[in-house]
DNA sequence: CCAATAGTGTCTGTTAGACAATATACA
DNA sequence: TGTATATTGTCTAACAGACACTATTGG
């Protein structure tokens, strides 16, 4: 990797390579789950047979900017097309990746389950879903620094869960308001009061009623969408003080 | 700025070329203050004259990872050596940069007022602070993508401001409750009660007494610490929610 | 009627916000 | 003693957390 001497004096400067990573939330079997793949084991590729998180470089003739990026891979990886995306940071150094001083800008994803079926596509040997709190997940070694990226991300899922409603881009519309509990308590780790927990979702008034839907048995309950999928709503207290 | 088609497969890609750039506040005259920059007005040098957000290329050689990088500029530029200093964000985009597809990675301090003495260093015109509330500033036109990144970490600013020990940073230790209760004041633009905040921030354990410290005149208050620089408080419930 | 889930009501300890009162300095 | 700032105390309305109760379906 030469450091490049080239062009005009203002940028001369040898440029890191750019990429873009993701981590992909949903919830699977009553536990919350995110999206790796492997790395393949090929010549002239790092980290051969880890795991790490979908992403890759920057194509600056296809991607207007980071956020376009992060959606094709997003597309191309779960085929799901405009789910919550929320930037997450960005980790850059000469020493995470072996060819070269490289920056990544990591992005989250939070999506429905529903009728994602994960593709490989080029690049990875394999790609599954992980518990985030599977033991399995914290004995694996990954590749580049996405350990610590994923830690990172779970850090800042849970700690939004406290005072967003993050979670409600997890379930397909429309949702219950069990559902919707479920799903908090899911993330959060702990149960939530019930009473509470709805009189605190109503009060913020990002819910809208779409009328009674239909469950297996026992009392239908009435089911809901989001009025503004755009952006999630602040709460003015996080849970539960006491934790 | 040719594609480059050299190296190995797998990373096949031209590079966006990869920029810091930081936000650096503190209160002044009783204003929240950032520090700007003016482009120099140099053939090869995009938006000549425009002001802008101190920053620049990461230089593969001298910086070790991103966060070194923008210690580096913050020291260059202040004189300061280790302030907060908290990520923002990265912006990344075709257009973003006459030069070509860029990314920068933006980065926010905060210090005390005290001892700094703006450096225009190489590749600036001028340097200044601006009130971020200034009309003056508004008016401006800016270099890049700059105004929205402005944007964007004052309002992350103020909205951390409302649940977090962050205002602590821009104060000269020690620093005494009215001086904190002030600095919060004047980053959040509206007057907070005395009494709630003394309960709230001795609530909180993160200030440590250093003993009474001299004032003007009157009844001499106070002074304290922080107990822990590295890391901000978060508090439980954020600051009027009556607004 | 019973079981199971959805949804509402009630009570109580805590506390934020408003504001009043006290403390300590200097003139 | 008066004034200015620092610090503490009091009162009250609002509300979170806990839990009991009602509602609506199917068997």
């Amino acid at each position: 990797m030469p450091p490049r001497k080239s062009d005009s004096e203002t940028h001369d400067f040898a440029r890191p390579l750019t990429t873009v990573d993701i981590l992909i939330f949903t919830v699977i079997d009553d536990a919350l789950k995110l999206l790796l793949v492997q790395r393949p084991s090929v010549a002239d590729e790092p980290f051969p047979g880890l795991w790490a998180l979908p992403g890759g470089f920057v194509d600056i003739d296809r991607d207007a900017d980071l956020e376009a990026c992060a959606r094709r891979k997003l597309r191309d990886k779960t085929g799901v097309a405009s789910p919550y995306l929320e930037q997450l940071g960005s980790w850059g150094s000469a020493a995470r990746d072996p060819r070269g001083w490289s920056a990544t800008h990591a992005y989250f994803a939070l999506l429905p389950a529903d009728g994602v079926a994960p593709a490989k596509g080029a690049n990875a040997a394999d790609v599954a879903w992980f518990g985030v709190d599977d033991p399995q997940l914290a004995r694996k070694r990954f590749a580049f620094d996405h350990a610590a990226i994923l830690r990172a991300g779970v850090e800042r899922l849970r700690s939004k869960v406290e005072y967003t409603s993050l979670p409600a881009y997890l379930l397909a519309e429309p949702f219950t308001l069990p559902q919707l509990q479920r799903t908090y308590e899911i993330v959060l780790g702990r149960p939530v009061d019930k009473s509470g927990f709805r009189t605190r979702m109503l009060a913020a008034d990002f819910l809208a009623e779409v009328g009674i839907v239909e469950s297996d048995s026992n009392r239908p309950p009435m089911g809901y969408r989001l009025k503004d999928r755009a952006r999630p709503v602040l709460f003015p207290r996080t849970f539960s003080p006491r934790g």
